[in-house]
DNA sequence: AAAATGACAGCTTTCGATTTCTGTCATTGC
DNA sequence: GCAATGACAGAAATCGAAAGCTGTCATTTT
């Protein structure tokens, strides 16, 4: 069972060039990716992910320094995504606190979805970032960046008033923390939705009201 | 080395009575306790605390139903005298908006205290957390009921103006989530004292303003 | 009757041997 | 010269057997 023989695979041939026209880097993640999803991160095997692209794991060494860093590469990519999702509110035409609001709303929604139908991938990127390993740090880096901009916009724009931007940065975050971080959402993981989304909601409405107030 | 008699021991001999007031039960919470700190939960036995409490492990479950009871019931000593201490803050004759910092303040420098000094009490305390064991579900409860004793002295007294006070008591625990709960607490364990207590000062600042706001 | 015990079942941990996996490198094929 | 490989060392997972621990209970002790 689960024939270790991808010749005659419909999406990819033995020669890298006939169909797929794929790096093989990227049909590595993918073929990561499925293994993640399926085993999670501690039955993934450099083998057999090698396998399934018809190379010797080996081989793999030259696409992907470690295994770690294989696995790192897939949750990277998820990251990604919800940056660019995160970024289309950042970029919108709204007012910058709606645009605070529907950013955090959004960024604990996505991670609680990913808890829900991608457990192996969501432990991955967990893990990344209680090790605050590079994967991780970046994220953060750039969600921070996207923040940052709502928050000048804001300021700008004479909504918020705040007089340290940093510190009003580091204030978003640390108060929705409970909220926002991998480890709270993991935490209350069974937790019913509604009663997190109104307890959230009175936690953003004082966030807004806070740097429109210009405490800090 | 240890030796297992306790016979001739200074504190307490073969007969329960003799010297040691002590009833078995605190003894072997004290014994217990010793052990917890020496070598962590899972190194912890029962028969061995029995051993030097004088007695066989089968008569210790005449005092502890199981040994996560016993561990939990370890503690769950700590947590009370936590509480303690937070009760004597709630009760001191000061403004509402300084007792609530105080307390927050003290509640994660007891915690990030006994991390330090402490490492498996305070895994055993973060687990029971996690787990929302009977012993972190009372003291959440005990927690709750002293922020609520603080929130409700400073309506009646106009320094705050909530509407409610479920609403607030929750978002004070809410906002100050990432300073005060012990997964938070011991995620940062090695940042710098200077930098947490920068930040979650200007946390703390934010939700005094929002208590005397009214916000919620 | 209360306190404590010895003996026991079942589960978990430990340990050593074996296999599998990760990561490296010299070499081959194109 | 780039892509890939086979072979290898060291680390880690796996497995089965042995030992230890948890929790129960009938019985003994006081």
């Amino acid at each position: 069972m689960t024939p270790a023989a991808p010749r005659d695979c419909a999406e990819a041939s033995s020669t890298p060039k006939s169909r797929a026209p794929v790096s093989a880097d990227i049909r590595l993640l993918g073929i990561a990716t499925e293994h993640l999803a399926r085993l999670g991160p501690k039955r993934v095997t450099v083998v057999a992910v090698a396998a399934e692209a018809g190379m010797t794991h080996a081989n793999v060494y030259r696409y992907f320094p470690s295994k770690d860093a294989l696995l790192d590469a897939v949750a990277g990519r998820w990251l990604r995504d919800v940056e660019t999702r995160l970024a289309g509110i950042a970029d919108a035409p709204d007012p910058a606190d709606d645009k605070i609001e529907r950013l955090l709303v959004a960024l604990a929604a996505l991670q609680r979805d990913a808890l829900t139908s991608e457990p192996n991938l969501f432990a991955v990127h967990l893990d990344a970032t209680v090790a605050a390993r590079p994967i991780a740090r970046r994220h953060r880096v750039r969600l921070r960046s996207l923040v940052e901009r709502v928050v000048e916009e804001g300021i700008t724009s004479g909504i918020f008033s705040a007089r340290d931007r940093e510190r009003a940065i580091a204030y978003i975050f640390d108060a929705s923390y409970r909220f926002t971080h991998p480890l709270a959402i993991q935490h209350d993981a069974d937790v019913p939705h509604d009663l997190i989304e109104a307890r959230f909601g009175a936690v953003i409405h004082a966030i807004q009201r806070v740097l429109r107030a210009g405490v800090l």
